[in-house]
DNA sequence: CGTCTATACATAAGACAATTATGTATTAAG
DNA sequence: CTTAATACATAATTGTCTTATGTATAGACG
């Protein structure tokens, strides 16, 4: 885990992301994902994860198909066509950010 | 200009790394210079740099000089020996941070 | 001269995202 | 029968940053 500060602006751009390239998904499956992917690096909390995967579908990015596992429910989110095309532009954005970043740092990633 | 979100978390890292790289610096050069090597993408400002550095000072990463320019004062900033070592240990952590993200997003940066 | 821009410091109010805490409830394991 | 994992959700708090404000010198331009 590294500082938790860095994660800060990037967690709308990873759930697009991982929603883009994973299809439909459920919250809790978002969370193992992404702790999956980077190997217990990224843990998404709950307290954060919820509030975005709501406010993303209150601006038309998902949309969402409840589900009933047995006596349990899930809520799955599915990207829209615009959720597709903004996840797009997010990754972009981040890669732009990181070249920035690597300028001003004077380092060399990946 | 990206989205200023994503520059949460890393100021303290561009400060302690470009004071690392250039030395002695003042407040408002560094600004500067960030916009130089960021090709005008990332501004820094002063409600967010001032504080930061006086913060980074009151922690033992910075030592101070006051020296008056004609009438003006200039406060320039040098890291502390222990600064330079946490200036790289906040390179090193951006690095691992990019390479995380860079799983969970599934891109290739640099 | 007078005004605008750049230089140079600093603090305070407010916005915003995320953490931490809390709550409800089912299912499986020991 | 209790703990851990699954699965949703919201509220209080924290912390960093933006925006606004304040003070003051120096140089450019008319």
């Amino acid at each position: 885990m590294h500082s938790p500060e860095l994660l800060k602006g990037t967690l709308q751009t990873i759930v697009l992301k991982v929603l883009k390239d994973h299809g439909k998904m459920y919250g809790y499956e978002i969370t193992q994902r992404v702790k999956e992917l980077s190997e217990g690096r990224i843990l998404l909390t709950e307290g954060a994860l919820y509030p975005t995967l709501h406010k993303l579908e209150a601006e038309g990015l998902l949309k969402t198909e409840v589900v009933n596992i047995g006596k349990r429910i899930r809520k799955y989110y599915t990207l829209t066509a615009e959720g597709r095309s903004i996840a797009k532009d997010r990754v972009y954005e981040f890669i732009d950010f990181i070249k920035t970043m690597s300028s001003v740092l004077q380092v060399n990633v990946g």
